[in-house]
DNA sequence: TTCAAATAATAGTATTACTATCATAAATAA
DNA sequence: TTATTTATGATAGTAATACTATTATTTGAA
């Protein structure tokens, strides 16, 4: 038996579901692939339909705008990321170490999981660091707000509040806590290697040292 | 007498120094202008040379792209900030009181300074929010970064790093800290007008709720 | 007054961000 | 089975963007 993870998506984002085609799935696949190599202002429909072998046409089919498609992968990592915060913290009742293991989870690239064939979590993960906060930093987010494309990043943002209120129930800023440290995971990451003197951090493979800070800051708010 | 600030500029930033014609000072005014109202992406040359009554080639003779025009006026920002936070503190012996004043400085739009005629500080500092990490959240930072393009925000944020170490000489991340804090300040910023379910805060035209949690934030970290 | 520098006016190009049309292949329903 | 919808492919076209180049005109310093 083959499990498959599927990932609801707002169905406003695309034209037509990704996910139900071959050429949905590839547009996926690619679009992360390009966009982690370009990045997003160098990354078009055409040179995505040239890797996938198809028309530019065919792409936008699928999705209106690339704005579209980049808020579609990015919301797709955050419910995936709020699902990797439910299932791994599952069976973990101390509430310190439930939030110790988020902010590693927040910290730290995944290996390619193999529950989703079409997404390669590693590549996601920095584009996420890259590109995320792209998504919203536009003129129309109160549109895009309206039709509810950020309620991936909510919802995982109030789920990691609530590990915080179990911390510490009087704890006065669980959201904003939330999401300083889960945009903090990634612009420290993004400093670590590509401006390190924003940091106190030297570049390595596992990311402990931006850990160690997040845990020290996370920890001594909430004590 | 008339006293003008003038801020040093990057001169690898622009191929004629803005600051030394009408017309170079009227491309960072209108620029300012624009992109605050239309965003960075629907922020052209043309629509600029437009608004100041020039051409299109006219705004090119002074910067080679867009990208480096914002550039140019995220980094004076930083530098007018930098110069603020020193300005500001200088008579403050206390380290912790000196903290909580850089605090209050990342954290609100000050009025439009009437030493820096052509810019309007309000409305850049609006820009920071909304269009600063787009300087440097580009597949060319590590060549940007070489020309020293971003020697400002380092600047800035070695100077808040330093008072953090005066508060707590043992204070192990005071870079990361810094910037955390000066990040978090424009994010939470942005999330409390237009995500405000990130935050904690409700609208309101001072930051005090913005800066109250930076200081619990920051003090609780450094004790 | 003269000569260099800055600006204005205009034109042109490659690329981007789309929209539209029509033919064909594959899936499905009658 | 045929008829018909549906997805894809192939091609064309347009307006806007991001530039570069050329020439003429103005300005201002020597």
């Amino acid at each position: 038996m083959r499990l498959e993870v599927q990932i609801k998506m707002n169905e406003s984002l695309y034209l037509r579901d990704p996910e139900q085609s071959e050429l949905g799935k590839n547009i996926i696949k690619y679009s992360i692939q390009l966009i982690h190599e370009k990045g997003f202002e160098a990354f078009t429909f055409k040179k995505l339909a040239e890797a996938i072998g198809t028309t530019e046409a065919g792409v936008y089919r699928y999705f209106e705008n690339k704005h579209k498609l980049l808020v579609y992968i990015i919301s797709w990592y955050w419910g995936w990321l709020e699902f990797q915060v439910i299932y791994q913290t599952k069976n973990i009742s101390d509430p310190t170490t439930k939030l110790k293991q988020v902010i590693q989870l927040l910290s730290t690239s995944v290996e390619d999981d193999i529950m989703t064939a079409h997404v390669d979590e590693s590549l996601l993960y920095q584009i996420l660091i890259s590109e995320g906060s792209k998504a919203y930093l536009t003129k129309h987010v109160e549109q895009d707000n309206k039709q509810q494309y950020f309620k991936p990043y909510k919802d995982l943002c109030n789920a990691v509040g609530n590990i915080i209120l179990e911390c510490n129930p009087t704890y006065k800023y669980p959201h904003s806590l939330a999401s300083t440290i889960i945009e903090s995971a990634h612009l420290q990451n993004f400093f670590m290697y590509n401006l390190p003197s924003l940091t106190d951090f030297k570049k390595s493979k596992n990311n402990t040292q931006i850990i160690n800070f997040l845990n020290d800051l996370v920890f001594r708010s909430i004590q």
